[in-house]
DNA sequence: GCATAACAGTCGCAGTCGCAACAATCAAAG
DNA sequence: CTTTGATTGTTGCGACTGCGACTGTTATGC
């Protein structure tokens, strides 16, 4: 037997779980907010996707790299790597080398352009983490940090 | 004028940024190991997709609420947590009745079967949300809950 | 050498996503 | 009362996603 309900739809319920106290779902939208806003800023000013940033970010840093290499780096799925890379290639900021000792693997490099678009990238790239930093605060910042890092080297890659 | 390319293909460039050390990546990695692990247990245990547990959490959490609301609560678009009622309708956990006062809203319920499920998976979040602060220690989750809080009182929800 | 397995990268497909447009309804202004 | 604008929830559509299958190539076992 249930009371009436003249409770408003906003208040909690006994025995329930508190969703926006919920350690994963907090986690999740947490990184949304980071991700959105910070996406923003890159596909307004190179028009790029979420996966087409993390490949050329990639990229950039190892300077020639595999696609394979790509996807375990930025943690994505090779169907994707291999639609950013064509993307970016028909965009002619990066090009391929088939490997002449193993003609399965291609290596990619920046071109000079893509070369220009990420250094501008890493200007924007470090400027947005500093503005987050700067938010977050120095407290705020090194605990976002050392919480993440739990996750990196205590949750077992499934 | 460039060196000769005998570096191995994942040594770091100078005037690059390592994406691994990149806080918005390293957040949105952390949130999507974390994500996919939990997503995984009520998966296959309901058959629920991520739309679908958020929105049965939110109406399990207020047992009488709209979609509109329920996706202020659970940051998700309206679409998404539209198709989730009518996934949860079609499996007959949920009920819904227009309001006789504005037949725009609908009051969505719990069915029977519904609170069954809902708090089966209640016991399923909690569990799995003490493995996980088990697994990051005491430390670790401490930091990371901190850090969701500079994340969700500090930045501005653009 | 030949058969088989493993691997790199691509593609088809079915499922999911968010945006914009929409119908239905209610509120506000005159 | 009528017109205009806002709001709730749904849908069409194009874009994106991941899975599995596939091609082409290399490595391994016999």
């Amino acid at each position: 037997m249930t009371l009436p309900q003249t409770r408003p739809a906003d208040t909690p319920v006994a025995g329930t779980l508190a969703l926006e106290g919920f350690l994963p779902y907090r986690l999740a939208r947490a990184a949304e907010i980071i991700s959105r806003q910070f996406a923003t800023l890159y596909r307004e000013r190179h028009g790029l996707t979420r996966p087409e940033w993390r490949t050329l970010a990639t990229i950039g840093q190892f300077n020639r790299i595999t696609a394979t290499e790509i996807g375990a780096h930025s943690s994505m799925h090779k169907t994707k790597v291999s639609r950013a890379i064509r993307a970016l290639e028909e965009r002619k900021w990066i090009t391929r080398q088939v490997d002449q000792t193993d003609r399965r693997v291609e290596h990619i490099e920046l071109t000079r352009e893509g070369r220009t678009h990420y250094r501008d990238l890493v200007t924007l790239a470090r400027s947005y983490e500093a503005r987050l930093v700067d938010m977050l605060g120095e407290t705020g910042a090194a605990e976002l940090e050392a919480g993440i890092s739990a996750v990196e080297t205590r949750i077992p890659r499934s």
